[in-house]
DNA sequence: TAGGACCTTGGAGTGCACTCCAGGCAAGCC
DNA sequence: GGCTTGCCTGGAGTGCACTCCAAGGTCCTA
């Protein structure tokens, strides 16, 4: 999904992401697990797995117990995918929710935890930077090549 | 020609930005794995497996057998570490690999892998990009809050 | 020539992040 | 009532990129 050509459309989302528009206003937002899915993109089993190992704060159920889930859920599934684009292993993102969770005596650990989060984020920016300077060097060098053949230096 | 494994690519990538100086010149230079592997960060087991899987082009033994790596395999090394960092998959990493073996008229072919990989390290970028505002915007949120407690919005 | 560090191989094992399955419940429609 | 569709669960399976193992050969120094 995420691994096929990244769409302009998903950057184009992503970069009008100030507000996320939701699917419905607050008061009519309960969404099932395959609305969400369609939402997100992530599968349905993802997002149950996603709340088995504690990387949702408690999703709201039917009174059958089908999964409701909320505006809230899917702000807090847009930032989890944000944090997972930036390669962040799974089980800090589930410290980080467990210390939302926890209340609001955690918010100095959860900020340097994003801040720890950001200096990687900007480190691995740095990295794709440099290799982006390493391809264009080499494409060149094919595309120099191919117009003037027979010289190879 | 010389180019059944990458010569004057490789030479002129690797003096892209910071020329990583080779720890002996050409001529002495038969490294054993571990001298590799120190030198790659990469492990005996993975430089071994990368041969396997035909992501190295033959890299040359003593006469009993050991492996002995030349300034050229350490700077194809240090063009796949480039390419790992972009999360290429090995399997297309091997691709490469084998159109380097197959000789210059992969020229093109070469050319426009290596530009699909541009375009998916600069989408990458930018995703990364996004998601560093996404940081600041977070940790502003708590550095404002722990400043002035109380107010929560 | 002995000891230890280093190298060889094929194949099995690991950790991560999903991904799927079997078996079953529940709601909507004809 | 019967059919289809969607959802539930615990647990097993998958794919990737390593990572390690066992059993043995080689190199170097004393």
């Amino acid at each position: 999904m995420i691994e096929s050509t990244p769409a302009p459309t998903e950057r184009l989302a992503a970069c009008a992401s100030p507000p996320p528009p939701h699917p419905r206003p607050d008061g009519q937002d309960r969404y099932t697990i395959s609305e969400v899915s369609a939402w997100t993109g992530l599968t349905a089993h993802t997002l149950r797995w996603y709340e088995r190992i504690g990387l949702m704060p408690h999703v709201d159920r039917s009174h059958t117990g089908q999964r409701r889930f909320t505006n809230r859920d899917l702000d807090w599934l847009a930032f989890v995918g944000k944090l997972r684009l930036t390669g962040m292993p799974v089980a800090d993102m589930v410290r980080y929710a467990e210390l939302v969770r926890e209340g609001e005596h955690t918010f100095e650990e959860r900020q340097q935890l994003l801040e720890a989060t950001r200096r990687d984020v900007r480190s691995r920016i740095a990295e794709l930077q440099d290799t982006l300077a390493v391809l264009d060097h080499k494409i060149d060098f094919y595309a120099g090549v191919r117009r003037a053949p027979g010289r190879t230096t």
